[in-house]
DNA sequence: CGCGTTTGACCTGCGC
DNA sequence: GCGCAGGTCAAACGCG
């Protein structure tokens, strides 16, 4: 089985904060990685995650270059943000529809298809500029993953089709891009691998999935639904433990899923059930800080509330 | 044959 | 306007 760990973060909160905490103990090799709400961060919070300094969470965490978190560069910052705050509550659009439905015309002949071709390309064009004239471009708020895993591409309880894969900038490793191959689902994701730790796969989800998980039954675990983009299957994948009679590596694991499901919950997802996450403790130095709280984060008795500073919960 | 992947071309947005 | 990088398309291909 591979290994596959998570920690959440919520994002939008620490917008402001100076305050971050660097008690997280960076030198162990502290088994989580990230989930980040990429949907809800404001454009003038995304500094935060770099001021926070991220990356001493633990060795393994990594923010996707997209993410801005890691970046140095200026512009992936102004993207991301960009990104961020476009963030609308778009129909679900069909654009992909149209293309897969338009390769079998074989039985017209080479001008019939060229023409048509063009024609279908023009049409494409003027959609395309009619798009953007009247709207600038949607998109559906992005929820992203960095998973400890040694494929690609993990298996969430979706069915996906790749549909692109590039080179990314100032790293080795290809982004994929992924789309849930469920009709009028118009969910994607990207997977990539983290460039400072290549055991690290970030994995960013955008949309929310309008049917339920294709691939795998629904986890048990927690009897939790799971934010956009993330199935139950998912949980059963990302921890498909349950609970008693677990080994270590397993109750290890159980933790990590109860901590990323406490902290979706905190994030607002309001499907979360966190009723079995209250006897769940990490070590104090192994606090994850989520720099400015709001109520919903500290009112959680479960694991976020251990993963919050002491002080933050005093500013409460 | 159906479905998924690969991959080069194309589109889009942004910075200079 | 140009170049760059991210994102998407779609034909070709592979596989079961």
């Amino acid at each position: 089985m591979e290994k596959k760990e998570m920690l959440a973060v919520k994002t939008e909160d620490a917008v402001g904060s100076s305050s971050f905490p660097t008690s997280f103990n960076s030198s162990n090799s502290y088994p989580f990685s990230s989930v980040f709400d990429f949907g809800e961060v404001e454009k003038s919070s995304l500094g935060f995650m770099e001021l926070l300094g991220m990356q001493e969470f633990s060795p393994l965490i990594d923010l996707p270059r997209d993410s801005t978190v890691a970046s140095s560069a200026p512009k992936d910052l102004s993207e991301t943000a960009k990104e961020c705050s476009e963030v609308l509550n778009q129909p679900p659009a069909t654009p992909n529809s149209s293309s897969i439905s338009s390769a079998s015309s074989e039985a017209l002949n080479d001008d019939q298809n060229k023409g048509e071709e063009e024609e279908h390309q023009k049409t494409k064009k003027l959609q395309l500029k009619a798009k953007k004239t009247n709207q600038k471009r949607q998109r559906e708020p992005r929820f992203a993953f960095m998973t400890k895993s040694e494929v690609d591409h993990l298996e969430d309880g979706y069915r996906w089709r790749k549909y692109g894969q590039k080179a990314v900038k100032n790293s080795p490793f290809p982004r994929s891009y992924y789309r849930c191959t469920s009709v009028s689902c118009n969910v994607k994701k990207r997977v990539e691998r983290s460039f400072n730790d290549p055991s690290v796969v970030v994995t960013t989800y955008e949309g929310q999935h309008t049917h339920p998980s294709s691939v795998m039954p629904r986890s048990t675990l927690v009897g939790a639904s799971l934010p956009p983009g993330i199935s139950a299957g998912s949980a059963t994948t990302f921890g498909s433990l349950l609970p008693g009679n677990l080994s270590q590596y397993q109750q290890q694991h159980h933790q990590q899923q109860q901590l990323l499901l406490n902290t979706l919950s905190s994030l607002g997802f309001p499907y979360i059930n966190d009723s079995t996450s209250k006897n769940i403790a990490f070590p104090q130095e192994r606090r994850l800080c989520n720099a400015g709280s709001t109520a919903a984060f500290l009112s959680d008795n479960g694991l976020l509330q251990d993963i919050v500073p002491s002080h933050m919960l005093k500013e409460e």
